[in-house]
DNA sequence: CCAGTATAGTTGATTACGCAACTATTTGCA
DNA sequence: TGCAAATAGTTGCGTAATCAACTATACTGG
């Protein structure tokens, strides 16, 4: 008889992890395709956007933006590049560390958030 | 007063979405190094062997493996190349049907899914 | 039977990410 | 004060993923 302890691969915990794993890559995949087809906006993009409008002062630095964003600050560098590149966010320099830079988000870019904030609530 | 209509940033169905992803990809992450460091063998690997072992027949065709993994098909063909090299799996062509390829998991996929089947249960 | 279409899988090009090494700046403590 | 350690961010490199185009094989209606 096939128990859990002679065939953990159907352990209720290795069950679960494995239907919220899938439940999340396919619920991803359906809103960033959805998301880029009808606003122009990964959902990466999306979700920083997100964060900095969610942010008390209006700004977060790169390593405040990776970790919202479950980047490396690597990840996170190239990230930003690419928003500053489509102009959404900006990149400032921190006047009290000059380590630091503070990122804000643009007019267009609160555009962009507020149509595909739109959009994503009526998909989801 | 702020309301989700005014303030969709905070609706629910976004918040709960975000935690979602949020969450996920903490654990994927976290899961996934640790199957790694301990077992030489990283998460996508896992489940495509788990996948396999689950199989009422023993293997799946490439495009299972796409699906069950929710990889494209083209991801599946470099993943399972990866495997092969390994030697974790064996591609077996299909008798019935030449364009598809059987997977099967090997020996050595047995016992490398074993242990972290292991592991993955401590972790979690 | 065979022409057209659907399906299985692979490949080239592009994109995105993490890791580790690096620079610059700040902080802490002797 | 001054030097070592910590912190912020960037960059080179390697890896892995998608998409679209492609080959090969199977199926189906006329």
């Amino acid at each position: 008889m096939v128990t859990p302890e002679r065939c953990p691969s159907q352990d209720d915990k290795v069950l679960l992890f494995g239907l919220l794993s899938d439940t999340c890559a396919r619920l991803e995949r359906r809103v960033d395709n959805d998301l880029k087809a009808q606003c122009d906006l990964p959902l990466a993009w999306f979700e920083t956007l997100l964060a900095l409008r969610r942010s008390p002062a209006g700004r977060l630095t790169m390593s405040e933006i990776a970790d919202e964003t479950t980047h490396s600050t690597g990840g996170a560098t190239r990230l930003v590049d690419r928003l500053v590149a489509a102009a959404l966010v900006d990149r400032v320099n921190c006047p009290t560390d000059r380590r630091a830079i503070h990122v804000t988000i643009t007019e267009r870019g609160d555009r962009a958030l507020d149509s595909a904030l739109a959009r994503h609530v009526d998909v989801l």
